[in-house]
DNA sequence: CGACACATGTAACACGTTACATGATTTG
DNA sequence: CAAATCATGTAACGTGTTACATGTGTCG
C-alpha cells in the first residue's frame, strides 16, 4: 500500500492533478522509484471509490484537481499512527535459499555468491551517489540511500551468515 | 514471485499433492509464512496454464499428482541462478517517512519513534526464538530467523539516523 | 460419532504494473 | 512546425490473499 497512501499523503498537503503527484512522488524518492503515471490514476480511481479523495469533474478545463477527503485525512492519520506491518513480509531471497538448501541437490553456495556479487555492487553505487548528494538539499534523497544501504549491507552478511553455517554442517562425505 | 518459484522449487524435489506442498512450504520456513492452502491451488493453476507443472487427472482418486516439466526445470534454473530483482522494491516504511517528511506538518519523529517500538519488540521475539532453536535440527528456520533479525537491525539503525539526520537539520525555531 | 487432518478447488478482490490511446500546451 | 512536457484515462494482466464450499479418511 505504499503508493495508495503515498499519493494520500501528498494531497494532505494541498490538492494536486493526477500528473503533478507523479512527479511530486518521485521528486520525494529520489526517482529510485519512478512511478508510472497510468498507476497514479488508477490509484487515485481506487482511493475515490473508497471516498478518501475527490476529484471536479474534468468538463470544464479537461484537467482534474484532486482533493483529500476528511476520511482520507483519517485515513493517513492511521497510517502514520501505526507501524508498518507488525508480521515479515514474504522474502523472497530467504525463500530461494531456503527451498534450495531443502532441495538437497541444489549449489547452494553459488546461489549465495551470486547474490553476494550483485548486491555488493548496488552497494557500491549507492554509497558512490551518496558521497556525491548534498546533506543540506537532498536530505530525503540521503535518508532513502541510506535505507538501501544498510538493507544491502545487512542483506550481504546474511548471505556471509548463511555460507558460514552450511560451512559449519557441511563436514561430512570426504575425509 | 515467492509463492510461485517456490512451489517449482519443492516440485522440482519429488511430485507431491497440492495439500502437501503447503505443509513443505510451511516447515521449510519455519511457520513463519504460512501458506493459505486455497493459494497453492491458485498458484499451481497458474503454473500449469504456464506449462511448468502438469497434474494427472483427479478422476481416478480426487487426489492430483503434481510434476514439474522440463520448462519448469529451465524456469527454476534461472531463478536459482539470477540474483533476486536488481533495482529496489518500494519501500513501505521509507515512503512513509519521505512523505511525511515532505509534508511538513507531520510530527515525523513520532513517527520514527514508534515504528522504532514496534521493531525493536519483533527483534527481540526473534533473539528469543533463536536461542531455543537447535543449530543441528533447525538449520533452516535459524537462517530464517538470522535473516529476520538482520533486517530489523538495519531498519532500527536506520531509524535513528533518520532521527539524527534531522536534528542535525532542524536547529531552528528556536533559541 | 465427532473432531481433525487430508485433499481439492472456485470466486472474488487487493494492489502493482505496463501498454496503449488521446489530446492540450509550451518552447526551441 | 516539431518535440517535449503536461494531462487524463482505460484495458489488461500479474501475483498474493482470503473466504467459502466440498468431500474423504482416520483415530480416539
Amino acid at each position: 500500500m505504499s503508493v495508495r497512501h503515498g499519493l494520500l499523503a501528498l494531497l494532505a498537503g494541498e490538492p494536486a492533478h493526477g500528473y503533478g503527484l507523479k512527479s511530486d512522488f518521485e521528486r520525494i524518492t529520489g526517482s529510485a522509484w519512478p512511478l508510472n503515471v497510468g498507476q497514479v490514476y488508477t490509484t487515485l480511481a481506487r482511493l475515490e471509490r473508497d471516498g478518501l479523495v475527490t476529484a471536479g469533474d474534468a468538463a470544464d478545463d479537461s484537467s482534474r484537481t484532486w482533493r483529500i477527503t476528511r476520511d482520507g485525512r483519517a485515513e493517513l492519520a492511521a497510517w502514520y499512527g501505526s507501524p508498518v506491518d507488525d508480521r515479515p513480509a514474504r522474502d523472497e531471497l530467504a525463500i530461494k535459499v531456503l527451498v534450495a538448501i531443502a532441495a538437497g541437490s541444489v549449489d547452494v553456495t553459488r546461489i549465495l555468491q551470486a547474490q553476494r556479487k550483485a548486491t555488493v555492487e548496488r552497494l557500491q553505487e549507492w554509497t558512490r551517489s551518496k558521497r556525491q548528494a548534498d546533506p543540506e538539499h537532498d536530505l530525503a534523497f540521503l535518508l532513502l540511500l541510506d535505507a538501501l544501504i544498510l538493507k544491502a549491507e545487512a542483506e550481504v552478511k546474511w548471505l556471509d551468515l548463511c555460507e558460514e553455517r552450511l560451512r559449519r554442517r557441511k563436514p561430512r562425505g570426504r575425509a
